[in-house]
DNA sequence: ACCTGAAATGAGAATGATTGCCATTTTAAA
DNA sequence: TTTAAAATGGCAATCATTCTCATTTCAGGT
């Protein structure tokens, strides 16, 4: 269930946990100790992790296991794959289960990827025009991705 | 200079050679053949173009001048590479050298990459909460990158 | 608590886009 | 024309990601 309106708190880990037990049966896999353990670590990172980051917090964590559970995940409707010009990906929980949807300002100096939230009426600004630009080129709009480009407090 | 208000037409292909020569000229690089190519290849793409792309169009590309040429040219600020979920990237040219913002539409399932614009009025809205959303976490902006994720018309 | 087949794991090999290397060719200026 | 620097093109190397497969874990039935 979504929060109480103006409520900003996190989903609890207990009830996160349950949600992807829920997504994960749904496509018929199993939620594994090693899944968890990845569900974990994209819960205390402050933006997305690239897989170096990942093996880095948690050494149990084998990197072809990684990726492949990452993308089970990903399957699932658990994980966000976000890729920038860095030459890796970076994963975040899906929004379907922090409950906010968010954009990311991206440092082009270091790479480092930070989230941020727009305006409610920024937002619906924007999808009606995405809307409009969608159907005039005969596509089917399923979500939208905003990225700020520039560069981080370090990197000025 | 930028067309005349209202005018959505492109800059001519003369315009662009000579804009591309200066924006070269500036790095100390020379507007080989090769690279003339390349521009002319981005030009006629309807879209940006992965390297797969460009070799079929031109057959007197080897693939290792287009990589080395496109860098070139990417830092040269003549042309933009695009990275989507697919795992290649795509170059366009640069919103400098053709005069139009803009943003892209990308088939999640073929990878097919569509240019649109969106209303000034949106655009600056967009930015304005932009600038407002970076200065709260100390970033400098740049740019920013809007894309719609959706089904083109041969994909529904 | 045992079976038993299916799913998951982990270590390493394979893949493939991209980058690096270097001998040869082209360029621009003297 | 000479000459040094820049560019080229073929191919090797890199490296994130994916694949393979032998072993381990799991769930369900007994
Ligand atoms: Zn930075
Ligand atoms: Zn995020
Ligand atoms: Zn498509
Ligand atoms: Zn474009």
């Amino acid at each position: 269930m979504a929060p109480a309106a103006g409520n900003v708190a996190h989903m609890s880990e207990a009830v996160i946990d349950d949600e992807v037990a829920v997504l994960l049966d749904a496509v018929d896999q199993r939620y594994t100790t090693g899944r968890r353990r990845l569900v974990a670590a994209l819960q205390e990172g402050v933006g997305p992790l690239t897989i170096n980051e990942i093996s880095a917090t948690d050494e149990n964590l084998p990197q072809s296991s990684i990726y492949r559970n990452l993308a089970v995940l990903e399957e699932a409707g658990v994980v966000t794959r976000i890729v920038t010009n860095d030459d890796f990906a970076r994963y975040e929980l899906a929004e379907k289960l922090t409950a906010h949807h968010h954009h990311h300002l991206i440092c082009t100096a270091c790479g480092i990827v930070v989230d941020f939230e727009l305006d409610g009426r920024v937002e619906r600004t924007l999808d009606q025009a995405l809307a409009g630009a969608a159907k005039e080129a005969g596509f089917t709009p399923m979500d939208h991705r905003l990225d700020l480009l520039g560069l981080c407090r370090d990197c000025q």
